[in-house]
DNA sequence: CTTGACTCCATACCTTGGTACAGGGTTTAT
DNA sequence: ATAAACCCTGTACCAAGGTATGGAGTCAAG
């Protein structure tokens, strides 16, 4: 397991260099080891880390959230009971968003079909819906 | 018509003040008339156009859109055709935003069902799935 | 031995939609 | 006349997830 630099490490998880130590300072990734000049030194660990991270992006996770995630991992002792809560408030989240989406798009969508595409402003059914026709 | 204070309009408009001064920085409301003071003075006008804005925040607009519609609502001889093309559009990324969270919720079901709930973690198939068995 | 590529650290900048604060003038009420 | 409450301008701050820049040290090749 060998030691490399930053530049590898971000190339294998396929990051920025300045976004592997933004992830550090964030607390997502531990302080690396440092070779004799100073240089970080990584390895497979990091970059499975950082692939971690970006599956977990995939899946709407936040930075915060993930930084939770990897905590719980690392965590002598832990149980499945918090990742479990963890995911499920997520996915609450993520359908509450899509129900917002969801909202708006009923809205628009027979404003869109009502809206004749040319003619003038004041017949325009988009623009009388925000003006307030309430 | 009587002009009032920001406070006013802020108040009928259910916005902070600071919210105004912002909207008119950011070309979302014109720049009103000022009383002797330079205070500044603000009619019904100036509440109609930041309830227009609340409700196309609503829609999912985002503010510089917003200042698009407005100036397009403005323009004297302009048509509905640019209104219809810009609530298309962005109907179009709701759409896009939904598929999106919904990709999300289906990787995230099964892995919330998976879960037992409790026990090791290193049977997880939450943490299994975000540690990349692929 | 110098140039280019890399690293370090710290800080600034970006977007979006605001909110807060500082330091000043005004207005209203007591 | 003085305090509370309001207004002005300009600036800084917040979240989120980075990206960019500056000045300095280091390393490998020609």
């Amino acid at each position: 397991m060998k030691q490399q630099t930053i530049r590898w490490v971000a190339k294998e998880a396929d990051v920025n260099a300045q976004t592997v130590l933004y992830y550090e300072r964030r607390g997502l990734l531990p302080a690396p080891r440092r070779a004799a000049n100073g240089y970080r030194l990584y390895d497979d660990n990091a970059v499975r880390r950082i692939r971690f991270i970006k599956r977990a992006q995939e899946l709407g996770f936040s930075l915060k959230q993930i930084a939770a995630l990897l905590a719980l991992q690392e965590r002598q002792g832990a149980s499945c009971t918090e990742i479990s809560a963890m995911a499920a408030s997520h996915l609450e989240d993520i359908e509450q968003k899509i129900r917002d989406l969801e909202r708006m798009r009923q809205a628009l969508i027979p404003l869109v079909d009502a809206c004749p595409g040319k003619g003038p402003l004041n017949a325009c059914p988009i623009l009388d819906s925000l003006e307030g026709d309430e």
